[in-house]
DNA sequence: AACATTGGATAAATCATACTTTTGATCCCC
DNA sequence: GGGGATCAAAAGTATGATTTATCCAATGTT
């Protein structure tokens, strides 16, 4: 799966740090020695400090003369950065984490739909009715991993053709959301008939250039996910 | 005004070094040599080294070894991070990113109204009252500046209110967009009273727990605000 | 001729160390 | 007790040495 650990020490010593930060176990208000790090990770100084650079520049520490690195409240930290999403996906605020996430989809993810109605090509609502169909056959069939795979192409798809690529840049939160909905079990385990039903709605008002109808559908299936996560 | 050049040669390389990315100077596909950047900026490796990793973890560019730093494709980037936003904002695509985050908003915002309806603490509903008579006083007087930070002031206790970390996250996003607005013209000399009566609106559902409403007002003031843009 | 193997060159990655600058803290004098 | 000089700690910067990955080409094999 997307294992995007470069290779190198220095990216596998900030995944550690972030991690530690993440966890609680660095506290927001303490402070670290890059020697002290040093040892801890058995590498040089150089390895620490790039590691540094990078967890200051996500907002996570920050780093002073004659005082060391303190690691910074939450409030300060990029919460849109996809390491730290991913560090909290993998600690124990997954849940919580979710459900932000979810409730974020609600709002994008219907103007994006809208704005697709206008700017998808050809191709892509041939990308998003192939998806839909995809998702029919894996959702009756049972197997719900292809029926992940055919979601994320959808809502990916979706989100490029809209045309704004700030909207696009939100691809893998969405990808996280629904694979984490049901690698967590937060799904039925038949997807509801009636979803799918809505993606082929989105599909069609999409190819055929209605925004209202695309954003209402598309607010349909997430008001839905939201109501069905409520319900765990 | 939000200046957070932190000193330090590094940070100033990486400055540098982003601007000449995103205004297409450095294009994607070409190829830097550590050794070439030293010379350019008269630093050590040390500093170059260290904004290239932040610049990595930004996605725009990716480190090979044996054939150098290779500026990447936009997809890879990191739109969230603010440093790219602000580059972006400081380059010629300003105002095709201002709509990109305008349409954003639209999305976001009416949601956080609504999750703010059954969230907000008293004092946040106080800061949303005492917001909106800010705006209401200095959109009169035509203190255009004053009613933009009373502006600024109402959103931000709004997606703060919300309860959702990562709406509160875009808090700076929001900020952006008013202030680029009011700067660049894109606004009318005097705010029109319509708006303020929504976002009175708004603070009103909060403060009485009703999110239909507050999504609904808060709808009013997105959707006007890009239909002002568009105008342009 | 097409393909696999090997070897060398290259540039980043890492390490080690020395030197500089900032700044919190202490001490001293008034 | 307050204010300024002084000290020292820790990050910041610079640089040389060494390691490692990998592209490229030359060579050899089928």
């Amino acid at each position: 799966m997307g294992d995007d650990n470069r290779p190198g020490l220095h990216g596998s010593v900030l995944d550690q740090l972030g991690t530690l930060v993440v966890s609680g176990e660095y506290a927001p208000g303490q402070v670290l020695r890059i020697e002290q790090l040093e040892a801890r990770f058995g590498v040089s100084r150089t390895v620490v400090r790039e590691a540094i650079r990078v967890l200051e520049s996500m907002g996570m520490v920050s780093s002073r003369r004659r005082v060391g690195v303190t690691v910074s409240v939450r409030a300060a930290w990029n919460l849109f950065d996809p390491r730290i999403i991913r560090w909290r996906l993998d600690s124990g605020e997954r849940e919580s984490l979710l459900r932000s996430l979810g409730e974020l989809r609600r709002g994008v993810e219907p103007v994006a739909a809208a704005l697709a109605a206008t700017h998808a090509t050809p191709e892509q609502c041939g990308e998003l009715t192939g998806a839909v169909m995809r998702m029919a056959v894996h959702g009756k069939s049972g197997d719900l991993e292809a029926y992940l795979a055919a979601d994320i192409d959808f809502h990916r798809t979706l989100l490029e053709a809209s045309g704004n690529e700030m909207l696009g840049a939100l691809t893998t939160v969405v990808a996280e959301v629904l694979a984490g909905r049901t690698h967590h079990h937060l799904m039925p385990v038949l997807p509801e008939p009636v979803a799918i039903r809505w993606h082929a709605e989105v599909a069609q008002a999409v190819q055929a250039g209605d925004p209202v109808e695309a954003e209402r559908a598309m607010r349909d299936i997430v008001e839905e996910a939201t109501r069905a996560m409520v319900g765990d």
